[in-house]
DNA sequence: ATAGGGTTAG
């Protein structure tokens, strides 16, 4: 997308999360002046991701109420992705059949979004189920599709599950290598390395043979097990049988050699590569950068960084949030600070993991302020606090044990549950019984009291759904 | 949005 609707986009975001009054906002928005198109209502779902409850607002004024604008495919996925993140099931299949009264159909992607919400909010089966009932909705499975819920199962871990599914269902889609590499780097992704070995082992038996991606698979299942020594020799073996070993492969076992402090050895690789003319990508870069943080310095990182400018690379979010976190791990904040400038500059972020880093390392290091005032730039600008923000700022407000810290937690609980971020049981009841003893050593009761009360009817509300005790980290839009 | 490589700290 060019400059201009990016630009627009965020002046709209920005006057949906302003508007506190429905009518208005309406108004607002059916303003002639504004060119309604599928691009600018997606941009501005995205923007309203961490705010999903006026994400939908919005979308639903404009299904309800626009006289002429008609709402894309893909901007119902968007909205069925929020709407299912907030377990709001019941949007969801409204939603669903809106689409096809509207002759939009839905496509394998937009199950692919439910059952992936499914799986994040412990609804294996209701995935498994959505998945299977897809052809009453006018979408019919096939092997990408089923590869896709495959992969979602495995994704979050759910391997057991999806092997049982995939032996079911194998010879009805005609499984094939990717099918096996889906499944064998879900037991690689839970250290089961072997497992992975033997699904791959069928696979072969079945008279498919194993891809690039299939070793790239098992190198990274060796490293991540921390098996170490046979990750390196497997490279070994796959440089002697002339495997056309690519950029992913130099970038596993860069990464795989740095985190066990195998410094030198990583550096070894990075270098070999070049000369093997295999050109380091941005994320190869990434891992050597990471590594060189945690186990090495991060004055090495820095020039590796440098380095990587002078050569022509644009180092993305990850590579200046890599840096960042090094430099707040060995307490050089400002410089950091300076860091969130020059990612500004290149006009890449900061994002809202950018934040949750420099937010976190304030808080730990006892500059609470600090973090609050990073805390409202996020929230003036156009970055959205997301769960984990709020999570650390609230275990923060107790660490000084202030009675106007506690109210400073009240008031985040309340806004992150009004955005649709479910606290868990636990932070309730801190914050809770926080303001509850504050409320009896204080005198001038008489405010805290009433955002007792509020914290109070927000409590018997959340427990009417359902409070997320599980920890899942959810997905951002795509 | 059919598969593989970089992002937290616990």
């Amino acid at each position: 997308m060019n400059a201009a609707p990016a630009a627009a986009a965020s002046t709209l975001t920005g006057l949906i999360l302003a508007s506190t009054n429905r009518q208005s906002l309406i108004k607002s928005l059916l303003c002639p002046s504004i060119n309604w198109t599928p691009p600018l209502v997606d941009t501005i779902l995205k923007q309203l991701w961490n705010h999903g409850p006026k994400a939908l607002h919005f979308f639903h004024i404009l299904l309800h109420n626009h006289p002429t604008y008609v709402h894309s495919a893909s901007s119902f996925d968007h909205a069925i992705d929020i709407a299912a993140r907030l377990r709001n099931y019941a949007t969801v299949f409204t939603l669903l059949h809106r689409m096809r009264s509207l002759r939009l159909h839905p496509t394998p992607k937009t199950f692919a979004i439910i059952a992936e919400r499914y799986v994040a909010a412990g609804k294996p089966d209701k995935a498994l189920k959505i998945f299977l009932s897809m052809h009453q909705h006018g979408c019919l499975q096939d092997l990408h599709s089923f590869n896709t819920i495959l992969d979602v199962l495995c994704k979050a871990r759910r391997v057991e599950k999806a092997w049982n599914f995939f032996k079911v269902l194998r010879g009805r889609f005609r499984a094939d290598v990717i099918s096996y590499n889906i499944i064998a780097n879900g037991w690689c992704s839970i250290k089961r390395t072997n497992k992975a070995l033997e699904t791959l082992k069928e696979m072969v038996e079945r008279g498919l043979s194993p891809s690039l991606t299939t070793y790239n698979i098992i190198l990274k299942g060796y490293f991540r097990a921390g098996q170490i020594e046979e990750g390196w020799k497997f490279f070994l073996e796959m440089k002697r049988r002339r495997c056309e070993i690519d950029v992913v492969t130099y970038t596993t076992v860069v990464h795989g050699l740095g985190v066990v402090g195998e410094i030198k050895r990583a550096q070894k690789v990075f270098n070999e590569m070049v000369n093997e003319g295999v050109l380091p990508s941005v994320a190869t870069y990434n891992a050597l950068i990471q590594v060189l943080c945690k186990k090495d310095s991060v004055e090495n990182a820095i020039s590796v960084f440098e380095e990587m400018l002078r050569k022509g690379y644009a180092p993305n979010s990850t590579t200046y949030n890599v840096v960042i976190r090094g430099l707040c791990h060995r307490e050089q904040m400002e410089r950091s600070m300076e860091y969130m400038d020059r990612m500004r500059d290149a006009d890449c972020g900061p994002n809202v993991q950018t934040y949750n880093i420099v937010i976190r390392y304030f808080c730990n290091a006892g500059e609470t302020e600090r973090g609050l005032e990073l805390f409202e730039k996020m929230n003036s600008g156009n970055c959205l606090p997301n769960l984990d923000t709020y999570n650390i700022l609230i275990s923060t407000m107790f660490v000084r044990k202030r009675s106007d810290d506690m109210l400073v937690a009240g008031k985040l609980l309340i806004e992150m549950v009004d955005r649709g971020f479910m606290p868990r049981r636990l932070t309730f009841n801190r914050v809770l019984d926080g303001l509850l003893l504050t409320d009896c050593e204080i005198p001038g009761k008489k405010n805290k009291l009433s955002s007792f009360s509020i914290l109070f009817s927000w409590f018997d509300n959340v427990l009417n759904k359902e409070v997320a005790n599980n920890r899942q980290p959810v997905r951002g839009p795509k």
